[in-house]
DNA sequence: ACTAACTTGCACAGCGCTGTGCAAGTTGTT
DNA sequence: AACAACTTGCACAGCGCTGTGCAAGTTAGT
């Protein structure tokens, strides 16, 4: 009975409820506008903006819960996913990133500027690390563009990805048109053509593109090896 | 004499300087913020906040003044360019683009919010409709991708450009380079392996890129047609 | 050298925001 | 039923910003 070991009394039950309203409100609120007021944040959350304060000591420190907590999802998220063939991880982690994308657009908006600035591209650090790996190992490969600073290369494909996040959930694609956007779009920056990077999608199994609801911790089935080493599949289709 | 139409007197010399500078100013503090104060403008163009209102009546009228002059600058520059070959259309709109590298960003910073997101967005329009239909001639012709929505495609294209300019200040590309990468990144998104779109960005002549310091009006020549119609110049060099 | 144009510093009102204290409610828990 | 946890509204101080008035400077044009 873990419950008898605070003294005074266990937290309220529809208290957390509340808090986590107004960590949904905030994020779905700051996503457009990362500088919105926590009146706004409150109205959302269908609560007052004095109650936030019951909950959160400060503006700043509802920021860092929602920064931890976008940053632990798309680590975890992203744990599972390697794949030794470097276009197949790079469209992994784009459908990665796409099963969390509310997170990584809280996250993204809030990268902004300000003092959390640090603690978001610490947030993000693995990604990069991964996509930047990936891109590396694409070059020496032959298949990604060598005409550009490898690490160059990452960025662009990061930011590109957060557009391609952004446009998906604007033009409301479905999950699977906006999973294999995100990966086809990553691969293209990274320097295939479109057919290839279509084929390179087309191989892997939906299985490995969305887990589930993204909530559960679902086990990440390691993806074989779909694609012949350097075959494009489809010549030219129109 | 046109002096003499104005009864009190002529506006003096060095305050059209300050007027200039706060401009130049606000261009540089707003790429980063947008909601910077005026007091930062202020001393980035060394004078006074109180100076400022001497020659805006208030911030809004700052910033129109930023956004009707950079979306003339942009449009003027895109006024000459136009090809019937879509890869080098959209090759040639990104040149143009990077040529004036600072009224995009400044635009695009602007565009996040607010009252003047209409404004911009109206500015931008002229650059927006070139893509759109680029994108849709290249889709036809076969040379984009035609599983996306056009519009999609074009927004997508849109902001991969945003991001490497910005990639492209921050990386310290030079001039060359930058352009090359605007160009290519976006042929990239259309479509075009990294080869390809390497091809159409060095048919390119030199000149068609950087016109100039991108002041003058300078006489953008016709780009006749460097490209053979349908056949991607080099095959598959790694 | 004189005048008008311009800049500057200061003071002030106003606005929207954050964060806090408090008193009066409402609601979960026992 | 009773108590503590929680929410709410209000009032208030503080901060940083915008926009304005004014008086004292400085500087360009004549």
């Amino acid at each position: 009975m873990p419950e008898t070991l605070t003294p005074p009394r266990a937290p309220r039950k529809d208290a957390l409820e509340n808090r986590e309203a107004i960590v949904a409100a905030a994020a779905t609120v700051f996503r457009h506008e990362p500088e919105a007021s926590l009146d706004a944040v409150a109205a959302e959350a269908g609560l007052s903006r004095r109650s936030i304060y019951g909950h959160f000591a400060s503006r700043d420190e509802l920021l860092a819960e929602l920064l931890t907590r976008g940053g632990s999802r798309i680590s975890t998220a992203l744990a599972g996913v390697h794949h030794d063939d470097p276009r197949i991880h790079l469209a992994l982690v784009g459908a990665a990133l796409w099963a969390e994308v509310q997170q990584v657009r809280v996250l993204a908006q809030l990268a902004v500027h300000g003092p959390l600035e640090r603690t978001v591209a610490e947030a993000l650090e693995p990604v990069r690390a991964s996509v930047r790996d990936a891109v590396a190992r694409g070059v020496t490969a032959g298949w990604f563009r060598d005409d550009v600073a490898p690490e160059t290369l990452a960025r662009l494909i990061e930011e590109a990805a957060i557009a391609v996040l952004d446009e998906a959930v604007r033009a409301d694609l479905t999950e699977p048109e906006g999973a294999r956007l995100v990966m086809t779009i990553g691969l293209s920056v990274a320097g295939l053509s479109w057919q290839s990077a279509a084929a390179v999608a087309d191989a892997l199994p939906a299985t490995a593109i969305t887990p589930a609801a993204s909530s559960a911790p679902a086990p990440r089935a390691a993806v074989s090896s779909p694609l012949a080493p350097a075959a494009p599949s489809r010549p030219l289709a129109t």
